[in-house]
DNA sequence: TAGCAAAAAGGACAAATGTCCTCGAATTTA
DNA sequence: TAAATTCGAGGACATTTGTCCTTTTTGCTA
């Protein structure tokens, strides 16, 4: 719980005492290689805090393919966000990449501490923005580089999931094809 | 005040009591064509509703380029979210695309709030939640459509932004060039 | 450890998109 | 209102990226 709690206190000032009173209501899990934490059309009743491994969510196009929207790395959050704050059948499916040890918290654990007390009114809406920064960053980004810089600025943000993710899993995470990925990798190389 | 009134309802239950309670904090403000709400390097003190209009916000790439990162529409909030949220320099400038109507707050206003009333914790935090999932679908649909499909999409789900938004902001805003656009507006016209 | 299946690399060609440019229309400014 | 400037359309060509396929490599399982 110790890296969950650094978490908490880089996004809001927060005593171990506090930490200790709502740590309760928090589960610790594992999920295995290739399992999944949310998925496509069912409900996502809970959030995660990922304490070591790695996730991918994606989605399914019209060509039903699956389209990586987000690589969840380790001291970070994850959940089928939509579908959480909603309570609505998810559109996307959350999987693991490798072995992965998650914190988590249900749906209604969630809405009484937000009864209980201002401080997680606080977090809450301080992750919903940390959330949004963060994807704000990608989508402007993502949208207005070339395939090499989008791979390039891969590497260099985000080099450990580069490592464990598969060719397919990238490259329609940075939205292109497997064969442009591919041939960028080549000209790298030399 | 109003439409406000009504967009705040659409978020959380809020009576018109509550809401006349509240009102004060909050500011009319006209913004001509061209003129700035947020400005590169400077930090954003305020955020605001659009009662009507349109604004841009946009970032400057490595090569001096605008970028268009999001058209603001009519009943939608507007902010350099990051600089507002965390009060730091903006990597954003919002303009007007034509003459519009602001209803507005400052951040000490805000924080004000904050503290006077869960009501707007809740409310910060869904609208911050509303953010992302926004950002969500902007950022996975696009990365990973064609020019073309990016603009059937646009002319679908924005049609009034088309209209009144010049080629270049279009253009930069879906991630393609200003020649690409034009041939796409050439084919669908045949 | 041999054989199989899945994943990744890459060849050949087609299509999409970008670059650089010119031209004419629309809009602003003196 | 004339001149100047901006803006959008589009030609010609280069580059990038996608598609479809085969080959090679990797990793798993019997």
């Amino acid at each position: 719980m110790e890296s969950f709690k650094l978490f908490l206190k880089s996004i809001v000032p927060l005593s171990d005492q506090e930490f200790e009173k709502y740590s309760p209501y928090f589960k610790t899990r594992t999920l295995g290689r290739n399992s999944y934490f949310a998925e496509i059309g069912k409900t996502s009743h809970e959030a995660a805090f990922i304490k070591k491994g790695l996730l991918r969510t994606y989605y399914v196009n019209e060509k039903s393919e699956e389209v990586t929207s987000c690589f969840c790395t380790e001291n970070n959050l994850t959940a089928s966000y939509k579908s959480f704050i909603s309570q609505q059948p998810s559109e996307l499916s959350i999987q693991a990449v490798e072995d992965t040890q998650l914190i988590t918290i249900s749906y209604n654990d969630l809405q009484t501490l937000y009864q209980k007390s201002p401080l997680w009114q606080n977090i809450g809406r301080s992750i919903a923005e940390r959330q949004y920064m963060v994807m704000e960053q990608y989508a402007s980004v993502l949208c207005n580089e070339t395939a090499k810089e989008k791979y390039m600025r891969m590497l260099k943000e985000q080099p450990a999931v580069v490592n464990k993710a598969s060719v397919n899993d990238i490259a329609s995470y940075l939205g292109i094809t497997r064969r442009t990925l591919s041939r960028i990798r080549k000209e790298i190389s030399l």
